[in-house]
DNA sequence: CACTAAGCGGACCATAGGGTCCGGTTGTGT
DNA sequence: ACACAACCGGACCCTATGGTCCGCTTAGTG
C-alpha cells in the first residue's frame, strides 16, 4: 500500500471516530469524508460501505472497553464493586462517545460480524464481573449480564437521546438506580445528586 | 366540512395509528397514505405535516395512558403497588404500540407542544403514583418521576430496538428490575422468568 | 527522469422521504 | 338538475444519503 493511501485511511478513521463521538453513527459519510479532507471515493475505497467503517471504528473502541473490564478482573480478584466500577467507566465513555453503545443490540448492526462478536464478548465480561459480585454476596444471584445490559443501554440511550446531554450528576444518580436493581439490599446506596429538572 | 372529507381524515388517523403501532413513528407518510387508501395530498390537507399527524395520534394514545393512571389513583388511595400496576400497563401498551413512548423525551418531538404537554403530564402522574408508594414506605423516598421515567424508557427502547420483540416473560423480568431500583428493599421481589438468551 | 500503476476526489447516480400543486371529481345547497 | 366550492390524489419537486465511476495526479522504481 502506498504511503499516501495509508495516511488517508488513517485520516478517515480518525475523522470518523471524532464524528461518531459527537454525533453518533448517524452522521453521513459525506461529512466524515469532508472532515477527513478526502473525497467520498477515497473513503469507500478503504471501507466497503458505511457499516464497515462503523465496525472498524467502534470495534476498536469496544475492544478498549473490553480490555478495561478484563484488566479490572485481574487486578483485584475479590472486589465486590468491580461490576459498578466497570459500568461507571462504560457510561463515562459513552458520555463522551455517543456512538459507543449504539452498535450494541441494534438490529442494524447485529448483522455485522465484528460487532456481533464485541457484543457477545461484552455480555461475557459483564457475566464474569457479576459472578465476582455474587461470590461475595453483593449481587443478586438471579441477576444476569443481559439484565445489566438492558439497564445500562437504557440509561445510555436515555441520556444521549435527550435534548442536551444530561449532567454528569444525573448520570451518577442513574447509576445508583442500576446498582439498586442489581445488588442485594445492603449493597444499595442512596441516590446521588438531583433529579433531572422538568424540561420547560 | 364535507362528509367524505371527514371520513378520509378518520381513515388517515386509523391507518397512522395502525402503522405507528407496528413500525414506530419512522414509517413514511407515503405508507400511511397508502394504508389509508388516500393520496398524500389528502393526508397533508388534514395534517400540516408529519409531526402534526404524530401529535394527533400519539397525543390521543398518551391521553388514554394518563386516564388509566389517574383512574388507578382514584380507585384505591392506599395501594402501595399502584406505581407498578401502572408501569406494567404502560409497558404492555408499549409492547403492542412501538410508537407510544417514542415521542416522549425524543429531541425531535419535544418541540411539538401537544406532546410536550403529554410528557409533562406523564411525569406529574408518575410523581403522584410514587408519592402514594412513599407514604406507605414502599418506594424509596429520594426516588423521582424522572428516575422512573428513565428506567421505563430504557426498558421500552431496549425491547423495541431488539431484532425480534422480547418475550413477555423477559419484560416482566425487567419490570422486576425496575421495581428493585425504585422500592425499599422489603418491597423488591425475585426476578421472574428467564434471562434473554444470547443472540447467536 | 520517465513511466506506470496505485491512488485521488468530485461529479454523478439511485433511492427514499417529506411536502406541494393542480386538473379532474364529487358532495350538496338551490 | 345544475353549479360550484370543496375536495381528491397522484404526479411532481426538493433535499439528503449511500454508493459508483472515471479522468487526472502522484508516488516510487528502473
Amino acid at each position: 500500500m502506498r504511503k499516501d493511501a495509508l495516511r488517508n485511511r488513517q485520516r478517515v478513521l480518525e475523522a470518523a471516530d471524532a464524528m461518531f463521538r459527537e454525533h453518533g453513527v448517524e452522521v453521513s459519510v459525506g461529512e466524515i469524508a469532508d472532515a477527513a479532507g478526502v473525497g467520498r471515493g477515497t473513503l469507500f475505497r478503504n471501507f466497503k460501505n458505511k457499516d464497515a467503517l462503523i465496525a472498524a471504528v467502534l470495534g476498536e473502541r469496544l475492544g478498549e472497553v473490553l480490555d478495561y473490564g478484563r484488566q479490572l478482573l485481574v487486578e483485584d480478584p475479590d472486589d465486590a464493586e468491580v461490576t459498578f466500577t466497570f459500568v461507571t467507566g462504560l457510561v463515562e465513555r459513552q458520555e463522551e462517545n455517543r456512538a459507543l453503545l449504539q452498535t450494541v443490540t441494534d438490529e442494524l448492526f447485529m448483522s455485522v460480524p465484528e460487532l456481533q462478536g464485541a457484543h457477545a464478548a461484552l455480555l461475557e465480561l459483564l457475566g464474569a464481573l457479576l459472578a465476582r459480585g455474587k461470590r461475595v454476596g453483593a449481587i443478586r444471584p438471579e441477576a444476569t449480564a443481559t439484565d445489566l445490559m438492558m439497564l445500562v443501554k437504557g440509561l445510555c440511550m436515555y441520556s444521549s437521546t435527550d435534548q442536551q446531554p444530561l449532567a454528569a450528576e444525573t448520570i451518577m444518580r442513574h447509576l445508583d438506580l442500576v446498582r439498586a436493581a442489581m445488588t442485594m439490599p445492603e449493597y444499595s446506596r442512596p441516590l446521588r445528586g438531583a433529579p433531572v429538572p422538568l424540561p420547560v
